[in-house]
Formats: structure tokens, sequence, C-alpha cells
DNA sequence: TAGTGGTCTAGACCACCAT
DNA sequence: TGGTGGTCTAGACCACTAT
């Protein structure tokens, strides 16, 4: 079980410690590293700031070669997840969302929140290429009138979920099923934020008038502890919703430098 | 063709004939490569498309590691001069990267994990209601060509900064001087995500073909330690920025409820 | 088959930072 | 002074492409 298996005294942690690299695996070291790690910080396993295991300590721990570790920290660093400073280490450089108003959390959270009750109406239920693709609008209601407020797709392949397609959607929470069914735990996402231009199923669902030129749309992976994918996901976003976002800049005397 | 004689023959050319690499010039030896290469690039030395000295070729006549030639071939790559494909070879490309970030850092941030170096072009610098309007284009770049990434508008009342409005922005920093100037320190932002419609001048900044339905742009506050705003923003994104997002639900066990 | 870029090893020396 | 990342060497094997 990944998680909570934390060990070490002292205020000790070693957000690495169920980690093995493969060279048989197929996947390149230096990519699974870089998962590794990226993961580890994903997650919060070190702070903003915070120095994680230099270089050749990775080196070492893994008997790998440096070269290999640097490929790594390269693609870390052109994602911006850590910066690093000769003589001092490599630091995280993540900018945690907090605070956000509405976040991209889950949708039931926000109904709570809002204390209305959360709606959901299955658009689309198929299955493509042994995966089942669910269309579900969100909304929040009452009995007359819903307000809808996403539309989500998610893939969800058979092979990894046998018999999913005979839920109904409607009537179950997705996570409940896959948590209490399949014994999967979705605890954090990867999303990319795009604009797609509106379409009829759009227009259809929100029914915004006008007519925006585009609608937020946010595509990625929901993942669960140990970063394996339980889903793939895509949000798209009534402009009715308020995406609020609080960010900020480094710590204690850093500043910004633009 | 005066000079260097070796090879070339039928339509022979040489685009590195006059380089030299000194290991003691003090620039570091991937960089001299790097320049040199660029440079050629830049110059049209080689069309689109064609293929430019293999790694070996290069390592062999500037008898240096590959190693060495692979540093200098990441940064060509990074900044979308060439792209690489095994097999076949490094060939000169124009198509434009895209910039993966997470979350909503400062832009010296996003500079700085892509290597490059960031670029300031001041729009517009006027007055309006006792407010100064400063509209920035923000991109990365080189010399030759510059990579528009954002389009900055900052609202700085006049009361609380005077004589801001004299300040030449394209070279400074608008954050150092609120700093050094005002002793404003920007800690945080509050931002609400929208999409805006396609302008004129946001096609004339991003160049960005085809034509977009929308443009992502970050609106709100940005504030010091104490919560009081030091400035208000709106930051308007090329699609060629990749905005990521990470997102955690619940703390340690806990898990979302839909 | 010969050549390419992709990955990896096992070293080395350096400038820089914290102590 | 010991540790860090930055640079560099001199190899190696691999998957892939072109011929």
């Amino acid at each position: 079980m990944a998680g909570s298996g934390d060990l070490d005294a002292a205020g000790g942690k070693d957000p690495l410690s169920s980690v093995a690299l493969d060279p048989y695996s197929g996947e390149q070291l230096y990519r699974q590293l870089y998962r590794s790690l990226r993961n580890a910080i994903l997650t919060g396993a070190w702070d903003e700031g915070e120095i994680i295991p230099s270089e050749n300590e990775l080196r070492d721990r893994f008997a790998i070669a440096r070269t290999t570790v640097r490929n790594a920290m390269a693609l870390l660093v052109r994602e911006g997840l850590v910066r690093q400073e000769r003589g001092k280490g490599t630091m995280v450089s993540h900018r945690p969302v907090s605070h956000s108003v509405w976040n991209f959390g889950s949708f039931t959270d926000l109904a709570r929140a809002s204390g209305q009750r959360p709606v959901t109406r299955v658009i689309e239920h198929r299955i493509e290429d042994g995966v089942l693709v669910l269309v579900r609008a969100r909304g929040l209601g009452g009995l007359g009138q819903v307000e809808w407020l996403n539309l989500d797709t998610s893939w969800l392949p058979l092979d990894q979920y046998p018999g999913i397609d005979g839920y109904d959607f409607a009537a179950q929470s997705l996570y409940a099923v896959l948590r209490s069914k399949y014994g999967r735990h979705p605890a954090r996402s990867e999303l990319l934020l795009t604009v797609i231009p509106p379409t009829d199923q759009l227009r259809d669902v929100f029914g915004q008038m006008p007519d925006p030129s585009g609608y937020l749309c946010a595509t990625g992976d929901v993942l669960d502890p140990g970063g394996n994918r339980v889903e793939r996901t895509s949000i798209v976003y009534s402009p009715k919703v308020e995406m609020k976002f609080a960010t900020r800049w480094g710590h204690g005397t850093a500043e910004p430098a633009a």
C-alpha cells in the first residue's frame, strides 16, 4: 500500500522510500526516476523551496550514472517543477494552488460547499476500443430547474475495470464505484487547461446566451496516491463557473523577479 | 570559396567552415557550439527541414565529446530551431514549441525553466483616470526571433505610485521598481480565469495560426504579504503556453466524495 | 549494412555554497 | 572543507532509418 508507509525517525521522511528502478521494465531509467520524483513533488512530499535529494545521492541510491539522474532532472526543470542552484541543491519550485474558491476538486465537494444538491445526467455511455466513454453533465439544482455547470468526459479502460459499463452513473457516483468495486482511490489530478470552441452539444448543455467564444476545458489524468492513472478525464466548464485561483510566490525573503 | 577546402565538391557548402572552438575562451564549449550552429541556422545557412551535420561528425570535427555536442543540441531543440529524429538526423525547424508551465508562477519562472532569456516589450503606456495602464508583451528569445507568450496589463494608481509613469518598463522590471522605489513587495495573487475572444491586438502579438477561438486570461490582484493590493493585473496567455495544474484531494487518506 | 540519435556508464575537474 | 550542480571526457549498446 502506498501512502502512509513512511518510516524513519527524527522528523525523517523519505518520499522515495517505495521507489525502485527496473532496467528491464522497458521504460528508460531516467524516465522512471523522473516519474517518481514528479509524483513525489505533485503529491506534496516536499514543500515549496525544499531541497530534494542531490544528484549524487540519487545516483548512489539507485545505482545509476549521474548522467541518468541529470536526464531526469532536465525534464523536471523544463516543466518548472524544480530549479537547480550550483552549490546549494535542487529545490522544489512547484507553486501549489491554495484557497481556490472554485477548484478542480470533486464536483460533489463543490456542491456541498454551496449547499445545493449535485445533479448528474448521463449524456453518453458507449464503448470505444475497449474503453468506456462516459459523458456526464453535472449541475446544481432544485427540482424544477437545474443549473448545469460541467460537462465531464471520462475514459475508463474495460480491461482495468471489467464490467464497469453495467453501472448507472446517473444514480451512482463514478468515484464511489471505482473505490468500492475496483479498489481504486483517486487522490489527485494533473490537468492541462485549454480553450475549446463552442459546439452544439455545449450550447445545448449550458444554454448560454450570448454564445461565448470559447469554453474553459481541463484535460488530464486522475491519479491514485501511487501516481497510477485512475481515469482519463476532460471537464468543460460553464461560463457561469467562476474559476478563481490563489498563488503565492516564494518563501520568506524570496521575491518574484518580474 | 576561398581558404578551407575540405569535402564539398557538388554544391558543396560548409556553414561551419570558419568555426573554431576554444576551450580556454572562458565560454563553455557546448555554448560556443550552440552559438555557432544557431547563428548558421538563423542566417539561413540551411533550409527548413535540411539535415545539419550529425552529432558524431561534430564530435570528430571539433574534437569534443558527444555529450558536449548533445548539450548544444539540447539548447537548439528547446528553442525549436532544430528537431531530432533517431535514424535520420538533426533537421532545421522553425516550428513553434510549446511551453509547459505548472500553475501561474511569475513570467521569470517560465523563462528560467525553459532556460531562455525573458523579453519585454511595452505596448501601451498611458494614464487613464489617474491610473497608469501598462500593457506589456512578454516573451522568450533570442536576438533574431522572440516568441511572445503573455500579454500583461497592469493598472497602477498614480496616487499610490507617484511618478511611476516616468519609468521605462522595457528596461526595468515592474516589480523591481515597485520593490525598490515604492517599498511594495508582491507576495501572492488572486486570479480569476476566463476565456476572452480573439482581438486584433492578440492576433498581432501572438501571431497564432490558425486563429484560436479564445484565449486563456487570468485577471485579478497581486497582493503584498499583508493582503494589500499591489497592482491589478490581467494576463492573456499564448496558446503556445501549456497551462498545467495539479490538484490534491483531501489529506493523507482522505478521498474525494465524487 | 552503415549511420543516426537515444540511452547509459564511470569516471573527472570545476565554480559555487554552506559550514 | 565537504557537498552541490555544471561541464566534459571516452567509451558502450540500442532502436531506428535509409540504402
